[in-house]
DNA sequence: TGGACCTTCCAAAGCGCTTTGAGTGACGCG
DNA sequence: CGCGTCACTCAAAGCGCTTTGGAAGGTCCA
């Protein structure tokens, strides 16, 4: 069932046929009906591939996956995804999804750019300089970065989250309730948001004149195994923090298992903060007794809000979309609590 | 850069250019090497969408994946996915991931049908008796099953492996080194691949005469955490398993997790053999040592094949594929040891 | 020398939609 | 009554490619 022969059988041009179902205004109210009705019954479907041909536009948008020496796709990203599905669902857009080599990353986005196969694409795990931006920006591909660059903020639409700011309530936080050594686990030092991460929590002991022990900093992929690891070995260093701050809720629970195995308790023993990006299938606490002291944000929300933001980038090529910076809400839990005396 | 514009320099129609271009054997060699030339020159990549309307082709292949209460994309699906990506890259295919709540699951596959945005689709993660089989057949769509109903192996393309074969060997190995009581791990039992492998364990104990203990038969959401629940669960029991079989490497290191935690010897307390999906980042040991007895088949490769598979069907439509098995290796560890002597 | 047959190329017709520019009545107003 | 305006509708021209059905020219052989 083609848009022609539905005209066809409407005694109608395929030219009416396609205002009335794509909402044009010049057309009989009771014209469209009809139409509507029709196609209804006659299980029309536009056909995806002449729309897009017809209108120059793939109404696709791409998201390019690197591949790496670990998870090829973290939970995060998962999560991060599924929120930019709801956004794509609701604008008929398809998510295209390139799993690549990291060597060829560049060449993908040149492809996809030269072949017209996406509008616009999402860019993930931004580093603190990311040539990404300079190279879409060339192609002249709309984007949006998930995130932002150190180095700059200019010039590009992106959606990022207060991770520095964040990360220097939480140590303040962890320093007023009296702790003096502070382990952070971040994650990969080498991404935008970790370095940030970073810099607000040295930002904190420097302003209460803490000494910044490297020893207490490790970075990682956020796993459960991750805090784990760093944890026992941090109980196991001849200085164990007395309270760590986390860069993810999995790596949190691995820390607190740690604990749990060292007859250490949560709160008490070591308090532990993390950074919670709300992930849909692990639960902290209840809304109102969370069990971690976390900065929250919720990584699907940021998903669905950077499709809606690109899809308007796409639509609306005049205005500009502007970037955002979401706050991150600090939440109270269990799992922080004063330092305890020191015993020495 | 437009076939048209490119035809229009080099004095030729686009007929011929487009010929060339694509290897037809109507052009003469020299033209074909003018052409190529001309177009690496010119950087002309053919537009995708004018392509696609005029072939008919989508050169695309969905995934849809339901949003559940778990993990959105989990360890296997993402490694599958990677290895389906070469076969895709390979062929100039794109991959086409929906994300959707479960209740919507069979709207997006006739959607995608109707409106030609792909040539075929994947599926993944069937039950024991799947509905998805029978709409795809009636939608006239492509598709290529990971796995294979447990009530109907014929009349649709599928790639899976010997789950039940694999895990009647890896139980027949503990039963020989003198293991009674046998712990199953599965994956979640709605799943055919788990149904398969109960049955493979099953009949192995049968044949020895052994027991069936629904107190040592569990299935879960392949995690190293399910797996170090499980196994604590267990040693707590009554009459705790001295051999565990898992249904992924995830559930056994979280099982290995328990007993180490617990102070009690892999390979020599208790056992543990493990199918293996060969996660390109979890080694087991070195190839010729393993750690870990196991059943081993790579889930990336069997992405890669049967996105091959579905590419085949696509392109010759006459030729039907034939469904393939993959027989699977067990291979011999330190994590499997004779039972130890019973203490009552 | 003329026809059969290749080889190489081309014009033009789609693929199924959107969109421009124009046409046709009907209506209101001076 | 004539003209401008408005509300609808349509024909036709693309979008950028593939593919069908020739056509032109060359080769070969009887």
């Amino acid at each position: 069932m083609t848009l022609k022969e539905l005209a066809r059988q409407l005694g109608l041009s395929p030219t009416t046929v396609s205002r009335a179902l794509n909402g044009y205004p010049e057309v009989n109210a009771e014209t469209r009906v009809r139409v509507e009705e029709a196609a209804r019954a006659a299980n029309y479907v536009p056909n995806n591939m002449a729309q897009r041909l017809a209108t120059g536009r793939a109404k696709a948008i791409g998201h390019v996956v690197p591949l790496h020496d670990h998870q090829i796709i973290n939970p995060f990203f998962a999560e991060f995804i599924a929120g930019a599905s709801e956004s794509y669902a609701q604008a008929g857009f398809e998510m295209i999804l390139s799993v690549v080599p990291r060597d060829q990353e560049e060449d993908v986005y040149r492809s996809l750019a030269a072949r017209h196969t996406v509008d616009g694409v999402i860019i993930h795990n931004v580093r603190e300089v990311d040539s990404r931006i300079e190279l879409l920006t060339d192609l002249k591909m709309p984007f949006v970065v998930h995130g932002r660059s150190n180095v700059m903020t200019e010039g590009y639409t992106y959606l990022d989250i207060r991770n520095a700011n964040a990360f220097e309530a939480a140590t303040r936080h962890l320093i007023r309730l009296g702790h003096r050594r502070i382990g952070l686990m971040n994650g990969l030092i080498a991404l935008s948001f970790a370095k940030r991460r970073l810099m607000g929590y040295t930002s904190a002991l420097e302003n209460f004149g803490l000494p910044v022990d490297e020893a207490l900093i490790r970075d990682g992929e956020m796993t459960e195994g991750y805090g784990y690891d760093t944890m026992m070995a941090w109980l196991d260093s001849d200085h164990p923090p007395t309270a760590v701050l986390s860069s993810s809720i999995l790596s949190a629970m691995g820390a607190a298992r740690a604990l749990a195995d060292r007859g250490l308790r949560l709160g008490h023993d070591v308090s532990i903060a993390t950074h919670d990006d709300k992930l849909s299938y692990i639960e902290n606490g209840t809304e109102d007794a969370p069990v971690f002291t976390s900065t929250r944000s919720s990584i699907r929300a940021a998903g669905t809000r950077a499709a809606q933001m690109l899809i308007d980038m796409i639509e609306h090529p005049e205005t500009p979309v502007q970037s955002e910076v979401w706050e991150v809400d600090l939440v109270y839990g269990r799992s922080t609590g004063p330092a305890p005396r020191a015993k020495d």
